[in-house]
RNA sequence: GCGACGGUAGCUCAGCUGGUAGAGCCCUCGGUUGUGGUCCGAGUGGUCGUGGGUUCGAGUCCCAUCCGUCGCCCCA
């Protein structure tokens, strides 16, 4: 019989028990942090009826949807009625909708569950993988201050994931918009197009992007591209950015009220203790934040410029406005975890070799002694250490190695010589320390190889 | 959807101008009785992505096709 190749599908992160449990740790962090800030777990279901899931599609949505069918619907050429969630954005404004009566708002949920994109997978870029999501959703309105709180979350989370520096960057799409119409770019369609072409600043240049402002299908006249070049591109002291775009906010009431709301939000930063190095104005972050309204977020490993943004989100009107026909405005970002771990790992800044769950394996030199192990075994769990018993007799070399390729750090020796001496013996096998200690002991040893 | 590059052992790859396949790693076993990792020795493992063509002969050249990687597009 022919054998299948064993491959995973393209796009997909598939870890070692090592790598597993640190992925695990990585996700424990970012709870941690979640929770911290008080918010309040969900889960949804990974596929949502194509109704729900489809209504803010443009075209571009629904080709990178994956459809499910079931075998029955499949054989009566039905179309499906299942699609899986592309986001975690999209199922939530539908449980708010759905349990809006039974929630308080503002309602502060965390969500870290997998999502699905079809797209061609590429470097950092997935089909499946996890997003770490906060939103704060309100009734009717929400201060702008909860747009202070999300950055100051990311910060903390961040920090104690130990990745490096990073830079959250702010934007706002109201200053945005008003900028672009007062420079004569009115139409959406021409903003999007001009958008796309800024956020390529960083790539190409400066002077490829006024070229292909003035040339390509924006069609701007060439010093218009360049003063909007000279308005969006600044960078550098965000107070003298805030001053410097202050002179500009007559031009367009929406530069104005953009304005006035990134100045709440970057007070409220300050005040929230998130150091002035780890965030900035950047105008031109504007690419696929297109359903957003004021606030915008992007945060970049400042180790990894290349890998795009690790968290994004913003701040959108009416969340949920396909459901109900209540108001509920939000507030919300997401940390892309699997990029960013694969990415971490990439560049060595994960302790890759970290250990397993399992501190100690009980070997079994002799069979008669089973029962032995069984209860030395209870001794140690009962003490709080993880802890497996060798069930089937082998060589002990072989119960070495296998401790050795596990990660168990501590293994316990008990032939017939230790037995009758009360005793067992120890070795920590990273240092090769082996140290025989009477039973009573043996906890109490056992801990000392792990200060 | 477009473009560039690539498919040889489980993994990473070598194989010069065509003469019927190799290394390292991994894995298994051994180096005597209760010691892994290190070291030494041995072994398993490939119809060279697939289908055609040129040739006495193709991993090697040509065509097609599939798959993959990277980039573009797009990215909630």
């Amino acid at each position: 019989m022919a054998l299948i190749t064993p491959k995973t599908p393209p796009g997909v992160m598939e870890l070692l028990p090592r790598q597993q449990i640190a992925f695990q740790t990585m996700l424990d962090t970012i709870r941690r942090g979640y929770e911290r800030f008080g918010f309040v777990p969900v889960e949804t279901p990974v596929f949502e009826s194509v109704d729900v899931l489809l209504t803010k599609s443009g075209g571009e949505t629904e080709k990178q949807v994956y459809f499910v069918q079931s075998t029955g619907a499949l054989q009566q050429n039905r179309k499906p009625e299942l699609a899986l969630r592309f986001d975690l954005t999209v199922p939530l404004a539908r449980y708010v909708a759905e349990h809006e009566r039974d929630l308080a708002f503002p309602f502060r949920r965390y969500q870290m569950q997998r999502v699905y994109r079809g797209e061609r997978a590429q470097k950092g870029r997935f089909r499946e993988f996890y997003q770490c999501d906060i939103d704060v959703i309100g009734k009717d309105s929400l201060p702008l201050h909860y747009d202070a709180e999300m950055p100051a979350v990311i910060a903390h989370v961040f920090n104690d994931l130990k990745v490096g520096d990073f830079t959250i960057n702010l934007n706002n799409r109201k200053l945005l918009l008003g900028l672009l119409t007062a420079a004569g770019v009115a139409a959406p369609d021409r903003q999007a197009l001009v958008l796309r072409e800024l956020d390529k600043l960083d790539k190409v240049g400066r002077d490829a992007v006024a070229t292909s402002l003035c040339e390509g299908e924006a069609g701007l006249e060439r010093d218009a591209a360049e003063r909007l070049l000279d308005q969006l591109g600044q960078a550098g002291d965000t107070d003298a950015v805030l001053a410097r775009l202050r002179t500009l906010a007559d031009r367009h009431p929406e530069i104005a009220a953009g304005l006035t709301e990134l100045d709440t939000v970057v007070r409220g930063l300050r005040a929230f203790g998130v150091p002035e190095a780890r965030f900035g104005l950047n105008l031109t972050i504007a690419r696929g934040l297109d359903y957003y309204t004021g606030t915008v977020y992007e945060t970049f490993l400042d180790a990894c410029p290349g890998l795009g943004s690790v968290c994004s989100g913003g701040r959108y009107d009416n969340l949920a406005s396909h459901y109900t026909k209540s108001r509920l405005p939000g507030v919300g970002i997401s940390i892309g975890a699997t990029r960013l771990f694969a990415q971490l790992q990439e560049a060595g800044l994960m302790d890759a070799a970290g250990a397993g769950t399992c501190q100690v394996l009980v070997t079994q030199m002799d069979p008669a002694l089973l029962e032995a192990y069984f209860q030395i075994a209870t001794v140690l769990r009962s003490a709080g250490i993880n802890t497996e018993v060798q069930l089937e007799a082998a060589k002990i070399g072989r119960q070495l190695k296998y401790a050795d390729r596990a990660g168990i750090p501590v293994v316990v020796l008990m032939g017939t010589d230790e037995h009758a001496r009360g005793a067992v013996t120890l070795k920590h096998l990273a240092s090769g320390i082996q140290r025989e200690v009477p039973r009573a002991e043996m906890v109490a040893a056992v801990r000392a190889f792990f200060d």
